[in-house]
RNA sequence: GGCCCGUUCGUCUAAGGGCUAGGACACCACCCUUUCACGGUGGUGAUACGAGUUCGAAUCUCGUACGGGCUACCA
């Protein structure tokens, strides 16, 4: 199927790719991956002010992450590229130029205080924000207010102009969303649009428009920030292409956070990513944490994002990449925005390590040791404490807080939950069973613990009342796994040398 | 203010004229567990409101309320 969709993006620190923007990116390529189209990502660095550097490599860092990479590689072009809107310059204006010869936009050659002057003069209680429209246009310097030769003079002068829109008065246009279905705006509510700025960039307005046509773009779904705008778009592609060469659109619902629209600052507010990755804004240095780094798996990730909003209308929530591409449908998208729930997200990413294999968290969970400083561990070792924890850990970073005592002896133990209960006899009890365990030449969990029952039955000790002060021993507190999955994970040597230790102090 | 979009348990949602409105997260209780968790079983909990159409409405229509988006030479 000649399937093409495209994302987009503005390499700026705010409008970088939050939830909202990963999940649209998601949805855009489960479409295109059903459909055996092309995905491909655009770059929108069409606002020079608040270009980021760095921004697009940082974000194809989170795609590559998320596993949803582009088909054409958007920063060294490809078979419609370059991918770069800045880099595609001198397409806009010539449209542009089109536009205004048929009649369907005009110079306007306004400055920045005039049009503020303007906002001013014209604000009412009815109308706080006034538009630049076909109410005012004639009051203002433009090409449609001014005669031919003064504009033409003011052209050739060299004088700053932009290219707007000239909306028509009393239309109604209607358009069909995937999601929403019919949707319709009366033209004379819509202002004249900037459609080429004076620094000869295009808005996005007119780029979406041009390059959606010049890179044979098929569906182009987005948020819902964007409706408002959609007819300003739909009459682009009737005056410049044709409305039947327009793609199919589909405004997907916002992301909200607790208290409206989610924004990066929620992030730091409640304690939850925004971004799949962190982010550090090379303005400011202020760090935006990432689903990655808080301890993510990118499974996890795709799979909460693609149920927000959506699911295939079965009781089914666990979703592969592969199954979301099977049974993904745009047709399913709820309308309606949906709250980001994190601890629903961390629920997922519970799952995802429950169900991943021992040998696929390995190097995950390795790396999160080396960061914490603990290296030099072994495959082996590592394979069984990931064996024995997994089931407990909600985020990879779970782990460590599970499972680092297997690697770190503890120099100080919980003694006031051993101290009220000790005894001279609980003491012998502990010096015999490292006795017996130096014996042994069978470190099985079963034999561990077969011993220790034995003895403790010998002695006539609960052996309930020793099981505590054991664990205490070997990892500290009270806490962890069963302790003698511990102590057959630590082996003879450990074991026993964690035991004498404790004993000095107990 | 204007325009557009939306509204089912606290949250994400199922049910697109017809059984006691189903599931998941969260919460609570019990069970399992001589640690802490995981897990298991059960429970509390919703169709925003008002009209209309219909034998019958969460579902269709209208109005109201509430929420959100847009209203830049930003995307």
């Amino acid at each position: 199927m000649d399937k093409r969709v495209r994302v987009r993006f503005a390499p700026s620190p705010t409008g970088g790719l939050h939830l909202g923007g990963m999940r649209t990116v998601l949805y855009n390529y489960l479409f295109a991956k059903q459909h055996g189209g092309d995905f491909i990502v655009r770059i929108e660095d069409t606002d020079q002010s608040r270009y980021v550097p760095g921004a697009e490599e940082y974000i194809f860092e989170c795609l590559k992450w998320s596993g949803l990479e582009p088909d054409e590689s958007p920063l060294h072009g490809g078979e419609h590229g370059p991918y770069r809107q800045s880099e595609r310059k001198e397409h806009y204006a010539e449209y542009a130029e089109q536009l205004v010869k048929d009649g369907h936009a005009y110079y306007a050659f306004d400055t920045p205080d005039e049009l503020e002057k303007m906002r001013l003069d014209f604000r009412t209680e009815q109308n706080p924000s006034p538009q630049y429209d076909h109410s005012v246009r004639m009051k203002m310097r433009n090409s449609l207010s001014m005669d031919s030769h003064e504009a033409k003079r003011l052209l050739d002068d060299g004088v700053k102009y932009v290219i707007r829109i000239k909306m028509p008065q009393h239309e109604t246009i209607t358009f069909k969303d995937m999601i929403r279905g019919e949707v319709s705006f009366d033209t004379s509510v819509v202002d004249d649009k900037v459609l080429l700025k004076a620094d000869g960039m295009p808005t996005y307005h007119l780029a979406v428009v041009v390059d959606d046509h010049l890179m044979k773009i098929s569906h182009a779904f987005r948020g819902e920030e964007w409706l408002s705008s959609a007819p300003v778009h739909i009459l682009l592609w009737k005056y410049l292409f044709g409305e039947d060469k327009m793609p199919q659109w589909a405004h997907l619902p916002l992301i909200l956070g607790p208290n409206g629209k989610l924004s990066k600052r929620d992030g730091a507010k409640f304690g939850f990513p925004v971004f799949a990755m962190n982010w550090r804004d090379p303005k400011t240095k202020e760090l935006t944490e990432g689903f990655k780094e808080k301890g993510f798996l990118p499974q996890a990730f795709i799979n909460f994002l693609a149920l927000l909003g959506w699911n295939d209308g079965t009781e089914q929530e666990i979703f592969s990449k592969e199954e979301l591409i099977g049974k993904f449908s745009i047709e399913r998208v709820h309308s309606g925005g949906a709250k980001f729930d994190y601890e629903k997200a961390k629920w997922f990413n519970h799952e995802w390590i429950r169900q991943s294999s021992v040998a696929s968290l390995q190097s995950a969970v390795g790396s999160l040791f080396n960061d914490k400083g603990i290296t030099g561990i072994e495959n082996a070792m590592l394979e069984k404490v990931i064996t024995l924890v997994k089931d407990r850990c909600t985020l990879l970073t779970d782990f460590y807080d599970h499972s680092y005592f297997f690697f770190e002896a503890p120099d100080k133990w919980d003694v006031d939950a051993v101290k009220p209960k000790w005894t001279g006899d609980k003491r012998n009890f502990f010096i015999a069973y490292t006795d017996k365990l130096s014996a042994t030449g069978n470190w099985q969990l079963a034999n561990l613990e077969e011993t220790f029952k034995r003895l403790a039955e010998e002695m006539n000790i609960k052996p309930g009342e020793l099981q505590l002060p054991l664990r205490i021993m070997l990892v500290g507190g009270k806490f962890g796994p069963p302790v003698f999955n511990i102590a057959e994970i630590l082996g003879k040597h450990e074991t026993i040398n964690r035991i004498k230790k404790a004993l000095a102090v107990f």
